[in-house]
DNA sequence: CTGAAAGCGCTTACAG
DNA sequence: CTGAAAGCGCTTACAG
């Protein structure tokens, strides 16, 4: 039986420190935190291994994240910032970083609004974690201004910002200039544009990059033709039932989203004001999220190599954490068009 | 212009600390930490207050957050840990969470695999993070043992799991009852069901709560006729091709997925197959998610409201992490069935 | 109202 | 190979 002492013993110290394990063992706190972390080659007898180990296992000793973090100044922690955090495609690339960072490292995803970038202050109390690293996804350059990065970061889908930090990009353009063609051979003459409200680098590519190969593929996106929404489905169908008149009037033929959720909106909106598509409207976007495959019509979209993106990412940030030099700082992955029925009715489907 | 070893100094030292600023302000650091935490009245005369703020902001200082956690025992943070957090469901979770939450806490998502619970070392390494709370979306038992919790906790969508802690649920019987009653009407007597891999207890919920409805409506549902997946479109569809022949052999008209992401894989794989619906198999899910009313068919679901879950949770748990008492640990939200053409041809769309 | 001091839990030169 | 000690940056009784 246990003593009304003992419990309120045995809850109040619930932490286990290294002085326990060190009592326990017989030896210094020193010794113990060599062990904890594997640090012991030609630093602790055999005897005395076995001696913290058999007392770690035995008080269930974890070693306090706060306190190994302010004696070393930095923690394990990976912070993934990224304003779209929720986009399925991020999924694939998280499961990518994860995979290139093994278990050393802990990822943690800031969040903020949908397309938000974090404020200023936001930032220093991320850095007031002491990450050991930063991943950073689709910033701007104004965001990394303020980051004034202290330590390893790798940017993420950031065209034009290589001069912050080691990046992974997306080449986009290529895919664009595929979407460009492929739109001015089903004979489409003037096209919309919906684009992202945040000042997003890779927002600000697709879009440049759209417009670049439509024109040179003698397709015509009016100044008027362009809106911008968050990239929420309901923002998007909002924004595109009060653009639409306009455009029909103008002869527009062909809808490019910047992201497929951007395009599921106009989607949903064209089937409530019984606009046909493609027959009257084709739909692209970009991402080639997995919804795009059964959304209705199935969507055209530029397909983004997500995986690889995290894969590659992480797999740079963890040599620059481990305090090597990258010996390519600068990563591009390649970019395809997926025809669908929203700009194809003929389309695999 | 500054001399090299200045420039070396700023890079070296970029931290300002408490020290700093409290000799710039001529006062202790003690008085520092004072105004910097807001715990100045009745302690710090005016004149003080004004020269330690003067000082933080002319050197940029941010207190720091291991030292701080260290000290007081406990962090800022507030972590997530979800099974299926970048599911577009939990997009909306997030954004309640983070609005309730506010400023005082800093929100960080763990992430594992889709469908996968962090692992016991896991967990650990979390908890020596300090957080200020946790936050449990969609818990099994065993993980929640695992936890053994120190500190503030809130289960989120944790039905049956109430004795462990505080938690916000949803009523998914309810929908799930005018699932069964609106498949019953259509006339669907053998139906199959395709379940999550995950021993999570909201999918054993949606089953059994199903499964009873389904009973009670005279609808068969075979003991071959549930199948288990991850919570991915592409493993949903190969599960689905693989158990399609039997089933239609049995005579199955209908399949309710117990996500909408696992139905957007039958969507896809029925339409690969040739399967018309509703006409051949009516399909339906949980979540209501957005890409659902999209979907081609558009997708029945049982909606489920996501912000407000995050919003109570977060609320919960801001005054658990305020050291008040809960008035009403648990909570429960509605569900209700939203019917579209992936069940009935007629569906308003 | 103020500051010196102890302490949070750990890691790392350092001396032996 | 080992341990005493300093130090990471902060907060909080405590004495004044």
């Amino acid at each position: 039986m246990e003593s009304a002492e003992q419990v309120q013993q045995s809850v109040r110290s619930r932490r286990i420190t290294a002085a326990m394990v060190a009592a326990r063992a017989g030896v210094s706190t020193a010794t113990v935190s060599l062990v904890a972390n594997g640090k012991t080659a030609g630093r602790v007898s055999e005897d005395n291994i076995a001696r913290v180990r058999d007392a770690i296992s035995e008080l269930g000793y974890v070693v306090d994240g706060i306190g190994s973090s302010l004696a070393k100044g930095v923690s394990s922690i990976v912070i993934l910032v990224s304003p779209d955090i929720s986009n399925p495609f991020f999924a694939k690339v998280i499961a990518g970083v994860r995979e290139s960072l093994g278990a050393d490292y802990q990822l943690l995803l800031s969040v903020t609004d949908a397309g938000e970038f974090p404020q200023a202050g936001d930032v220093r109390k991320l850095m007031a974690l002491r990450p050991a690293g930063l991943l950073v996804g689709a910033p701007n350059a104004e965001f990394l201004e303020e980051l004034s990065a202290a330590g390893p970061v790798v940017l993420l889908d950031a065209p034009g910002l290589e001069a912050y930090a080691p990046s992974v990009n997306l080449d986009v353009a290529h895919g664009a200039g595929e979407l460009a063609g492929h739109l001015a051979d089903a004979g489409h003459r003037q096209v919309a544009y919906v684009d992202s409200v945040t000042g997003t680098a890779t927002f600000a590519i697709r879009r440049e990059a759209f417009l670049d190969e439509a024109a040179a593929h003698g397709i015509s996106v009016g100044p008027g033709h362009i809106i911008r929404t968050t990239i929420d489905v309901g923002a998007s169908a909002a924004a595109f039932a009060a653009a639409w008149p306009a455009w029909q009037q103008a002869g527009v033929t062909a809808v490019v989203c910047c992201t497929d959720t951007h395009a599921y909106g106009v989607l949903q909106e064209a089937r409530v004001a019984g606009v046909q598509i493609p027959g009257q409207l084709a739909i692209a976007g970009f991402d080639d999220l997995p919804y795009s495959a059964t959304s209705n019509p199935s969507l055209t979209s530029v397909h983004l190599p997500a995986t690889s993106l995290g894969l590659k990412a992480g797999g740079q940030l963890r040599r620059l954490m481990e305090g090597h030099q990258l010996e390519q700082p600068q990563l591009t992955l390649e970019s395809s068009l997926v025809v669908r029925n929203s700009t194809s009715a003929t389309a695999p489907s």
